[in-house]
DNA sequence: AAAGTGACGCATT
DNA sequence: TAATGCGCCACTT
């Protein structure tokens, strides 16, 4: 398991519980020109050893494709972070997490 | 080894 | 805000 997959998986350990960080701010970390990487890695990620539902588009809107268990289950466990969710979105002005 | 696949982002309409 | 189209590249088969 080496890869750039790691390395995505790595970053999104370190967004904080209520927070949520988009899948363009990850790539731009990790210096990607393509984003669509960071999706597709998370993707195979079904393993809950990363806080996935953390990560959401460049609307904060939730992923569609949630591998997991769907969208809702991503909403819940945003929710029960302290997150709120309304229609899918997260509000990214007030719990957008970014690196620098 | 070549082709297919895709949790997106951005410009444009 | 929504809908379309294109770019871009690691991973899987």
């Amino acid at each position: 398991m080496t890869g750039l997959f790691e390395q995505i998986y790595a970053k999104v350990r370190e967004i904080p519980a209520g927070k949520v960080t988009t899948y363009g701010e990850i790539a731009r970390v990790l210096g990607l020109k393509d984003v669509r990487k960071v999706g597709y890695a998370l993707h195979a990620n079904k393993d809950g050893a990363t806080p996935c539902h953390r990560v959401v588009n460049r609307e904060g809107k939730l992923a569609a494709n949630f591998a997991i268990d769907g969208v809702e289950e991503q909403r819940r466990r945003l929710e029960s972070e302290g997150v709120a969710v309304d229609d899918d979105r997260v509000e990214l002005s007030q719990f957008g997490w970014r690196w620098s």
